[in-house]
DNA sequence: GTCCGGGCCGCAATGTGTTGCAATAGCGAA
DNA sequence: TTCGCTATTGCAACACATTGCGGCCCGGAC
């Protein structure tokens, strides 16, 4: 019986991520079982942000049964993983970046509601920045910086 | 009947802004009440960060009938006078910053659970990067940058 | 001192995120 | 194929944040 999945296309830039997430939790000695299916199909249907609630939302449409409980532990087992990563948003509501092949902060508009994603090099001024005169190293990834865009000056 | 607060200090460097909140309050139409009271005497006598369970629990001490809801109301409406500004902590909770002298920032330490603030000199820096860059005029006061300290690094 | 209008309080319900626990079920081993 | 260990699920309860609504009480008017 064919099936799709089983010879996803690894090239020479890769197989997808999610293609080996069902081995990286194996050899953990951790589980494949449907709910986690139910979420990474759903994951990879999607890029950029997500927030959990949605995610929620989209697994209930695949199987009613969906709790959120569920769901939480199974982001915090691909965060383990690195298939994605979590940050507050402008409200501090949960959100998650799926698949971040570099990390990145993030800006929101207070007069817009639009995200954007910190460009890098924008982003390793602020790092430097903590850096040199504090010390401090950034996790970019949980940072959201709120403010006003140029198109939204009052 | 003296009343200690009636003439509190104000000498040169100002009265603390808490004493103009009666009339601040009052002058908005608004009033004054034995639950804004107790919030106030329990934020005067605090400085930097509170989170709004912490308010509550302490207006609570003071008062056993205080409810959440009257709570978050009043740092509203705080709020709105200037006397504190809430922004998200690490997790997404809700923090409120205690008379703002000058808008800053926030760093949080993810390996000993430290919040700073933000010097303005480190702060300034994000701020030109982002404007110069992307035109984005940041609102420091509702940003806090998760990473390690100096003191932290594994 | 009393009245009256509207701002405010407290309750209750909702949404979101987290955790403890008993029962289930994945999966390697026999 | 069956067994058994234990990771995981789903429920229920809890914590925090927010909102709508009926009734109360602050505070100015008289």
């Amino acid at each position: 019986m064919p099936h799709a999945e089983m010879n996803a296309g690894a090239g020479v830039t890769g197989p997808s991520p999610w293609d080996q997430a069902v081995d990286r939790i194996r050899a953990g000695g951790l589980r494949w079982t449907p709910q986690r299916r139910t979420l990474i199909e759903v994951l990879r249907e999607r890029e950029g942000h997500v927030t959990a609630t949605e995610l929620i939302a989209r697994c209930r449409e695949r199987d009613q049964t969906t709790t959120p409980s569920t769901v939480y532990r199974t982001l915090d087992l691909l965060e383990d993983l690195g298939l994605v990563r979590h940050g507050h948003g402008h409200d501090g509501r949960e959100e998650y970046h799926i698949l971040p092949q570099e990390v990145h902060g993030h800006l929101y508009c207070v007069g817009c509601g639009t995200t954007w994603e910190l460009r890098p090099e924008t982003g390793a001024v602020i790092v430097e920045a903590l850096a040199s005169q504090l010390g401090f190293s950034v996790d970019l990834s949980h940072v959201t910086i709120s403010g006003r865009c140029a198109g939204c000056h009052d």
